[in-house]
DNA sequence: TTAAATACGATAAATTTTGTCGGAATTAAA
DNA sequence: TTTAATTCCGACAAAATTTATCGTATTTAA
């Protein structure tokens, strides 16, 4: 349980193997798709996820493709997990105000500290301690 | 991301409501379903599932129902999550042999650090803190 | 004996994730 | 200026998972 989806390990995959092997020059989807085997047009929305939110940087047309725009040193993993999926938590009851179990609920403030103790925890590692090297 | 699933909602739910309000006494699914308008089958599933986990009791019959069997104090929220959904880790690369990216992953080393690191997170966190009380 | 409960497997419905397709915009190089 | 290689983006299809329902068996107090 609390799985990633497959969305943010290919983005780690990319990452890790940026960082590794071509920390200045440029690789685009294509050649990374091939390199681990992934489907290229997931990967492909993947890292422009990532270039939107300037963790990639983007170079379009002929001989573009992609490289790491901000040093993963300085990019925690509640921030990436965040670019690629929704808020992390293990409920939503902060955000989401229509709730069905609504006033029922007798679980809300624990799952809150929760919620934010679970944020601290990936606050704290850093998006290159996953993508290792 | 990394929410809960209904299920494990419910049954936090359940036994929050028992930690406070019945710990002695039986309480069926039907009662807890009505109280906080769960479906009654899945939430039956939930208990049955926490029954043979022997964190709550169960009394078949006429007048049974339910309540905790194992202080709660005593159960961690990574055995609590296991009892109902998978492994806690955020991939499964340890369990699963047959990971498609076999050889080519080049992330399998971090992310293993990674779900220690979670599942120790959620050692130290008793299901009596998440349900309150 | 009956009614109220748990137990459990099968399956249907809904939702989410994953993957694909088609085309538009950009740009280096021929 | 044309072409080929690329990012970008929205829509949609397929697959997988989660959520809910149904039917039936078993248990047990009254």
């Amino acid at each position: 349980m609390l799985k990633l989806t497959r969305k943010t390990e290919y983005a780690l995959i990319a990452l890790s193997h940026m960082q590794r092997f071509t920390p200045k020059n440029l690789i685009s989807t294509k050649e990374l798709a091939k390199l681990y085997q992934l489907p290229v047009e997931l990967l492909a929305k993947t890292l422009q996820q990532l270039a939107q939110a300037e963790i990639l940087e983007a170079v379009k047309g002929a001989y573009g493709g992609y490289k790491i725009k901000t040093p993963l040193e300085q990019i925690n993993m509640t921030e990436f997990f965040e670019v690629l999926e929704g808020e992390v938590g293990l409920t939503d009851c902060h955000t989401n105000t229509d709730c069905s179990q609504k006033n029922l609920c007798n679980i809300k403030t624990p799952m809150q500290k929760i919620n934010k103790k679970m944020r601290t925890f990936f606050d704290e590692i850093s998006l290159k301690e996953v993508v290792g090297n």
